[in-house]
DNA sequence: GGTTTATTGTTATTATTTTATCAAAAAAAG
DNA sequence: CTTTTTTTGATAAAATAATAACAATAAACC
């Protein structure tokens, strides 16, 4: 499926978005090239941490002039698949829903929202981001004739499992777990979690040491 | 300041939340002891991985037994620092704000909400979670007579630093970073970002995989 | 055009993380 | 009470990731 033979580690594919956020900026400002050293400076990595991940997919830099920011945010953006348009439902409208929703990002980069859908008879009916809230009864239908690509849940955690083999079932291949709590899913779907307990006692940790 | 001598790797840290989600679950279903291999299939993990992740701080588990699930997960609230109470505030008081002031499980945790603030003034005076939204002309005299531990960035992009210096100069010493930016902050302030694109931009890369 | 400087891509080294192995200890079984 | 089974903690090995080093190449300068 990837157009790039070489092998990306996931490590690297984890700081891929980071540089993408950072190429774009830069990009904004009119700045047309860089070198690693100077990357790795505003980005808090070591130049030879950036040439190594920017060469695990190919030879985007020039020596003595470094990396031109459009063509390397180009070759990111192909990496990370943001050349595609993806639809995607959300399911649960309450307030994290609701803020994911409105994340004008996501549809800059592609990401179309094309539903949201919830169980209470209050927030169904209601308009969150650019849709109106559905309810829960409506999800199979809606996703078999709207090809959904991408689930993003926002769920309680007493129902996520339930949730996310309901949209497995209706062949949603990718999930955006907001709900705390492990799923268990095919294996060619794919999951990531953004767990803000977990992040949270990482913090705490950190502010023990 | 951390009650366990041996040093913890970030990585074994970044891991401790879901052990001691697991371990609660495992609690609250009334499991006394697991070993090393059961939790491994429970947690998608190794059992070599987990002793040695449990080894890292110390020697709770019992050769022939295992480990007693109540105990174990007393020492991992301990290393979290979640054995105390954190006061904290959350900025920004837009769907994402109000969803965070929503999480139940932050108390019972011991990180109490003690303020939301917000500059848009139809927020202001609305209640969020268990308080009452203030604006963010009074967020200098907060935080100085409420000593506030945790500040949880949940505003735009473009006020996210200008904020995060704000509340560092008045003494905050931990930050929850929901902005979509990296923040500049003091060495003795510590940051955990929660950044949902960047989890979006991992997702479509695992789906063109 | 030749020389110097900057900067990459690549290889080598070091550090970290994960997995495998196994002796030692405890529990369970007989 | 002895033997067998289970399971850890610790050590060793393998895999992965980060850093360092440097030759090769392009640009900038004179």
């Amino acid at each position: 499926m990837h157009r790039f033979s070489k092998k990306v580690s996931m490590t690297v594919v984890k700081r891929l978005p980071k540089y993408y956020q950072y190429l774009s900026d830069l990009q904004l400002n009119d700045i047309e090239k860089i070198s690693s050293r100077e990357l790795a400076s505003l980005m808090g990595l070591t130049a030879s941490q950036i040439r190594q991940d920017l060469n695990s997919f190919g030879g985007y830099g020039q020596q003595g002039y470094g990396y031109n920011v459009g063509e390397l945010k180009e070759a990111i953006k192909e990496i990370l698949v943001l050349d595609s348009e993806y639809n995607c439902i959300i399911i649960g409208g309450g307030n994290m829903g609701h803020a994911i929703a409105n994340y004008e990002r996501f549809k800059r980069e592609g990401v179309i929202l094309k539903g949201v859908f919830d169980v209470d008879p209050l927030t169904v009916g209601t308009v969150v981001g650019s849709v109106v809230v559905k309810h829960m009864d409506e999800l199979d239908g809606f996703i078999e004739s709207n090809e959904i690509d991408i689930a993003i849940l926002c769920v309680p955690r007493e129902v996520g499992q339930k949730v996310a083999t309901q949209v497995t079932e209706l062949g949603v291949k990718g999930i955006l777990n907001f709900s705390p709590l492990d799923l268990d899913v095919p294996s060619d779907v794919v999951v990531e979690n953004v767990n803000i307990t977990d992040s949270l006692f990482t913090l705490t940790y950190l502010l023990g040491e």
